[in-house]
RNA sequence: GGUGCCAUCGCCAAGUGGUAAGGCAAAGGUCUGCAAAACCUUCAUCCCCAGUUCAAAUCUGGGUGGCACCU
């Protein structure tokens, strides 16, 4: 043993714009780790500074992993990011080094640390552009009321309106013959493969989040939002990156449909609401240590607080 | 100073006597192989005062504020 426990996982996680980045470099040059990045979108490349990867300079000579590797025409999930998290945590540990995961990607974050496993049935396209093709023609209704007739529990605590939860179910069921809501279970395994340490970083005041959001989405326009959102403009991606925020919002400025102000305007706001949701997200994980950017004077040394107390404990 | 028009939630905006549409924004929430996505919920008694009326955001008078034009 090396002293800090196999399974020892600490994992930044938080709202966009709340330092979670810097805050874990600075972790991971006192304890000696690496950064495995928990984010469904800075795992592609061409798009830099819209998803907001740590530069160079900002990464302190400190090991990064799953930031840029994709092209991004390729679908991501959250069933690769653990297959890719995993080995990349494997990687770091042999190198005698703490792994130190940090994102925004909610979704990512639970279900790698939960150790989620997704060796069922993988999607069908085909099979779900199919029953896209007869949600479209028949309504969300019938597709709801097609899924209550084989998987009734599923169907219950879906929204017709969900459209997307009730294709998948219903993709599952005729893909596989697995019923979603029994599916479910399967997944979590009985012993949790990590002994997580969950670190949330945001403001107490939402407003100075808001603010500090809106500097960011300044700052990007100086490192070339505009030149970085025009080449994805010129050559759209495909599926999971194209749903990033920072490049369609500008998308009526090159159609010359509204002015850039307008369009940076409209980004603010979906950064903001996006970082909304990333707070409801965490905010149900009762395990999370909350610091508060605003509030903490030593953000670094009561995150370091937090870390070397579990390590005793253990 | 005069004349005219206007005044409905943070913004836009329906409603011309019968008990306040809708959109945007905001807030709260859901979330298990697209999650920076998708979905759900909540959110006004109508500028103020007086009057007419069984009943007024809707009519009348006065006040306040704004816009336009005139001197």
């Amino acid at each position: 043993m090396d002293g800090r426990g196999k399974g020892f996982l600490p994992l930044v996680v938080g709202p966009t714009a709340s330092g979670k980045s810097a805050l874990a470099v600075a972790l991971a040059r006192e304890l000696n780790g690496e950064i495995v990045s928990c984010d469904s979108m800075q795992v592609y490349r061409g798009m830099p500074v819209a998803t907001a990867q740590p530069t160079p300079a900002e990464r302190q000579g400190v090991s990064h992993h799953l930031i840029g590797f994709l092209d991004p025409s390729e679908t991501y999930s959250v069933a690769r990011f653990c297959g890719d998290a995993l080995a990349a945590i494997a990687g770091v540990r042999t190198r005698g080094r703490l792994p130190l995961i940090v994102g925004g990607t909610g979704l990512y974050a639970d279900a790698l640390a939960d150790g989620l496993r997704f060796a069922g049935p993988r999607g069908d396209p085909d099979l779900r552009r199919t029953l896209a093709d007869r949600a479209e023609r028949e309504g969300n209704e019938a597709m709801l009321r097609e899924l209550a007739s084989v998987d009734p529990v599923t169907a219950a605590r879906l929204h017709p309106h969900d459209r997307k939860r009730v294709l998948r179910a219903l993709e599952l069921w005729y893909g596989s013959g697995v019923r979603l809501s029994e599916a479910e279970r399967a997944f979590k395994p009985d012993q949790p493969p990590f002994d997580p340490l969950w670190i949330g970083v945001t403001f107490a005041d939402r407003a100075a989040l808001y603010d500090r959001i809106d500097r960011r989405v300044d700052a990007m326009v100086a490192a070339g939002l505009t030149e970085e959102a025009r080449a994805a403009f010129e050559r759209p991606d495909a599926a999971t990156a194209a749903q990033a925020i920072g490049h369609k919002e500008l998308f009526p400025y090159f159609e010359g449909r509204a002015s850039l102000e307008e369009c940076l305007a409209r980004l603010k706001q979906q950064t903001r609401r996006y970082a909304k949701r990333q707070l409801t997200w965490f905010r149900r994980r009762e395990e999370i240590h909350w610091l508060y950017a605003d509030r903490e004077e030593d953000l670094v040394g009561a995150a370091l607080t937090l870390i070397r107390e579990r390590r005793k404990v253990r």
